[in-house]
DNA sequence: GTCTATACAATGATAGAC
DNA sequence: GTCTATCATTGTATAGAC
């Protein structure tokens, strides 16, 4: 048992290889030398080269979104209930952690999941999006909580605009200090949900201070 | 010259048929003969695949650069100085309508045009960042006007979190009014970059080690 | 059930004739 | 400039060994 199993090493050396490469550039033949299998054994265990990336992706998925999770459920533990920044910090540092942690090839994975949220293959797109549909679902309801009376497709909508800009951000090459960039933009994303609460407003709606550390809870 | 020329066959094809099924997919024998030449033809003209990409993206962001930076200039001429709202207006408001707009090719185009920036490959990504060099430099020194003693390191950082917004709501395939959008987006900007103009000042990492080791060990 | 060897159609690229 | 022929490499499929 100490020796992983053929699947687990195809797993491996695919993540490592579509990281580096690409999708499409990284052949199935390195693929299964690097991890020193036969390259019929791909087919045999996933079906298609885009099953084993769905596999891929499945596999690191679900470690980010148990990080996420655990981070909200801390959050919203709190007695006097969740501050929008705890929200968002949860929602966003462990991606950026994951992007830019000990783990070298996160960065890069991470660019590779943007890719595919780029792409246009409707499969693996609708793969991913099963994938987190639970979680967005958990951060959007409690984003919701700490903005009571809004709009839910406004809400939506802006939601959108800060896992783009979050998407965007994992993808950078620059390697500042993640915790430094977590927080100035979990700081953007709550002053632009709550300096835009309503459609058509008045452009200049009171500055919100929120100058607040969002670490601040243990110090 | 009512006749198109080769080359320009060759890129209608190759916008059409990348914008439809991706770089990759996209062979070159599929859009030689949807062009009507022969394969070599794209060698001898584009040098590669990939230069006839490039090629594809310039075509189109110059007019979108052009766009953007004409908008500018009217935002910038008014009397009493730009407003930040305009600014982002300018910045924002062309690209959307060009993803949704008359053009039913546009919004694929802008799939296509974030796909290349969440790309690994380097050459691509330089050269788009060149075309889009000078205009992004434009639009930052109009923001920075506005927010005058913001420190330039965080403004760049919120530009980057904007233009990922943007990117990302562009990628997205709902077609609300493209109006409706870009306003949103650009009250939703306007705020996160007027919201947090100053760092937060603690940056201690106490409360993340939590979950941190959380994200570490669980896979 | 697992794994291997081999074959196949299609790809990007190139060389050379016209 | 344009075209034909050709090359190595790709994802995929299958037949057969343990």
């Amino acid at each position: 048992m100490t020796e992983p199993t053929t699947c687990d090493r195809i797993l491996d050396a695919a993540e490592a290889l579509f990281a580096e490469q690409g999708f499409h550039p990284a052949s199935l033949r390195q693929i299964t030398q690097a991890a020193g299998v036969n390259l019929a054994a791909v087919h045999y265990h996933f079906g298609s080269k885009q099953a084993l990336l769905l596999a891929v992706f499945r596999r690191r998925l679900d470690a980010l979104n148990q990080a996420r999770l655990a981070r909200l459920e801390e959050a919203l533990a709190k007695a006097d209930g969740a501050r929008l920044e705890d929200v968002l910090d949860a929602f966003v540092y462990p991606a950026l952690a994951f992007s830019r942690g000990s783990d070298a090839d996160g960065h890069r994975f991470m660019q590779l999941l943007m890719r595919a949220f780029a792409d246009r293959d409707e499969d693996l797109h609708a793969a991913i999006s099963s994938e987190y549909a639970f979680v967005m679902r958990r951060f959007a309801d409690a984003i919701a909580q700490t903005l009571p009376g809004r709009d839910p497709e406004l809400l939506r909508r802006q939601l959108d605009f800060t896992v783009g800009a979050l998407t965007y951000t994992m993808a950078e090459s620059s390697l500042a200090d993640t915790r430094s960039i977590a927080s100035d933009l979990v700081r953007f994303a709550a002053a632009g949900l709550r300096g835009s609460g309503q459609r058509a407003a008045s452009h200049d709606s009171t500055v919100q201070t929120g100058a607040r550390s969002t670490l601040e809870t243990s110090s």
